[in-house]
DNA sequence: ACCTGAACACCGTTCAAGT
DNA sequence: ACCTGAACACCGTTCAAGT
């Protein structure tokens, strides 16, 4: 398929590996498939790699490095607090880039390379949250829980939009009034009792 | 491993294909493997299905058949409408009986197959939930926003449960707060700001 | 140092042959 | 009607041999 490349370094492998990751999920990080594609044989991938697992989880360690910070990133990028959740919840329901491969892995979670992957990931993020919360004037003890809340929705809402596209709402107006909702919500605990309808759409 | 049996049936397969699923995810669900447990051959299986593939489809019927409605028969049996949304959140963070199954399928979520039965049980969920939403007094056309948002809130946590169980909150008096926190949440567009804080405990 | 090519194990699938 | 046993394709893994 893909012409054939005189030398392949680890990075080949992990990047044909990402792509392959986002379309089909971790069972589509096949050793003989992405050799086809790489326009090489089976032996190369043994020559960087002991075996598929490490192949998985050099992968794996890639999207961590370029990918764990960008929700974050995203977020600092906005002043007002508040509106951070909104851009949150709003990134899932947008399919913005990037996300194809953490909604791959999120349905591959099957595997516990993905697992461990994942955990890491959520970890940092939820622990993000409870500071943003705190900034809020939310109490330390209670900060975690509306962080773990807030993560789940987000985490239930790219379920929801993978398995069941059709009952997560669609449209700009259907989804504008869902955040209103979800922001009424998640900032129950806090002074403002609703962000604004944001003015970032 | 198991003793032979002299013929079997089609339940005889599905039932050991849930309990691989339980286990193992969609990759357990491997007939050689399955054959072994029955003490049978391969060829067994294929006198009952065409294959793999049909299977798994008619364990995943199976699955929506006798679990499908559990969680909404848990719910239903408390008259409190509140009440029943915290349960509803608890039930997960519990890990009751039958939770295996569900979320062994969200992390193979992975297979179409797997996806076509989530997305009909999630549809009917959230049906059902943005109906006790209405009873609660919420506007229609809010009412199916917030349901989305607690059934989202439900797969999240079934998630983060499932790969990063140290980020969610453990023991009996963490689960509370935590389910406390999660009602004001998703209470707020309610007369009802929270509900009490469970006398089901 | 990096890769090919042939080999073997495992699982999905087929099918002729058995009871 | 229901199953076995042998066969083949596909992918993971190994390794001797090539450049």
């Amino acid at each position: 398929m893909a012409k054939p490349r005189a030398r392949l370094s680890r990075d080949d492998w992990t990047a044909a590996a990402l792509a392959a990751l986002s379309e089909g999920g971790t069972a589509a990080v096949a050793i003989e498939q992405l050799a086809t594609r790489l326009g090489a044989t089976k032996g190369s991938a043994y020559w960087h790699f002991p075996n598929r697992e490490a192949l998985l989880r050099a992968t794996l360690a890639r999207w961590e490095a370029e990918y764990t910070e960008a929700v974050i990133d995203l977020l600092e990028a906005e002043a007002d607090l508040a509106v951070r959740l909104r851009r949150l919840l709003a990134s899932v329901l947008e399919h913005r880039q990037g996300s194809a491969i953490e909604l791959a892995l999120l349905a591959s979670a099957d595997d516990p390379l993905v697992r461990a992957a994942l955990r890491r990931v959520s970890e940092r993020r939820i622990n993000y949250l409870a500071e943003q919360f705190r900034e809020l004037g939310v109490a330390p003890a209670q900060a975690r829980h509306w962080a773990v809340l807030s993560y789940s929705a987000y985490l239930g809402h790219a379920q929801l939009a993978r398995t069941a596209a059709g009952s997560v709402p669609s449209g700009p107006r259907a989804a504008r009034e869902y955040l209103d909702v979800a922001m009424q919500a998640l900032l129950a605990g806090t002074d403002r009792h609703h962000a604004e309808p944001a003015a970032d759409a």
